[in-house]
DNA sequence: TGTACATCAGTGAACGCGCGTTCACTGATGTAC
DNA sequence: TGTACATCAGTGAACGCGCGTTCACTGATGTAC
């Protein structure tokens, strides 16, 4: 690589790590790319050299960090042996996005503008921008023997996971991690096991 | 009241409606002031003698809303006799606001931009723009003999609600009104109640 | 009932501001011979 | 190794646009006498 390429890579990886500092604070209308640029210590016009547009830099570090979570959640559990091995294998996983407070939020303010956007629409449906359902529906699958569609029960614990981002979001300290996590298996257990049906 | 004073509240009427049109068809953001008045049939200039900023307006009509939802709720169920029922009525409000489709957005929206502004943070966990938690304690909170503490059933409950929320907003379809609603009422059940607990 | 003046509702052009994006430019690095 | 030219990274002033807000103005309504 030439000098002139180290350079531009390096200065590449500043401002996107300024960007994943400052959108994560303050969300991605609220942060400006002269706030960027100056935070890394360049120029304005430095910003258009890298990414076509502010959008394209947003959309890339969320590209990025779903890759790094999938990536993370594929190198652990390989399978689970029982329905409360597999949600703890799923929810192993959803805390460390959990953990991740600043981008737990952007995810759910993406998700939400999303909401208002076909394309993006499709693409979150999609799994694109999403983390779960398939996942749920694989893992949890073989585990039901109530005759309760999987996928159901997927997206009922991807709607307790995203409410809870909510309730943390607001910061009123009810629930805690754990409260969820359990909470979950319980709604796990009751949908998917025969004898915790009605 | 003067023809001027009917005059000028007629007009009030004539733009907000058309502004509880537009917010809930396209949000906050990306509804204009101009949009709303020549909806309506009016000059820009016109609005700023009725609100002093778009943002009141907004706060305004949110107020309203959740003034008329209270209103709906009050007015029905006046007791439970058991969790069940208690739980029915709870849902049964709730499914008013899923009804509310296009709001019900809205709401989600401006609980995740309370996230990043304190006073309003405040004011959603105190209950002045948010329905749910005290009236569950309240409400549930007789009918809970497990020890589990009723503000986290409560605060368990309106995660999924909101999580649903997201779900129906993003239009996957894999779940409906009855499969949160019985979803949540196996949850509540599973931490009330003695027999199904742990 | 009429007149003079004040107040009000609504108009629409103009202002101001933030901010994303563009662009002519500079100095450093790379390339051809 | 040196020279002439091309290409690149980064600069920062300027542009453009949308849009919330202001303001001088008009015509209608209200008030005082």
């Amino acid at each position: 690589m030439s000098k002139q390429q180290e350079k531009s890579q390096q200065t590449r990886h500043e401002l996107e790590a300024a960007a994943i500092r400052l959108f994560g604070q303050k969300g991605f209308l609220e942060t400006s790319i002269a706030e960027i640029t100056s935070s890394a210590g360049y120029s304005k016009g430095s910003f258009y050299r890298h990414w076509e547009s502010k959008g394209e830099l947003f959309l890339q570090i969320i590209e990025d960090k779903l890759k790094s979570y999938r990536e993370q959640r594929d190198g652990q559990h390989p399978k689970a042996r029982d329905l409360d091995e597999a949600m703890g294998a799923i929810w192993d996983f959803l805390e460390t996005i959990i953990d991740d407070n600043d981008w737990s939020r952007i995810f759910l303010e993406f998700t939400m503008h999303a909401t208002r956007n076909k394309a993006l629409r499709q693409a979150l449906n999609q799994g694109a921008y999403r983390l779960s359902n398939e996942l749920f529906a694989s893992l949890v699958g073989e585990h039901v023997d109530s005759g309760y569609p999987p996928e159901k029960i997927g997206a009922l614990n991807t709607a307790l996971f995203e409410g809870f981002l909510i309730h943390s979001a607001l910061g009123t300290g009810v629930l805690n991690k754990t409260d969820v996590r359990r909470a979950a298996l319980l709604l796990a257990r009751s949908n998917a096991l025969k004898s915790n049906a009605e």
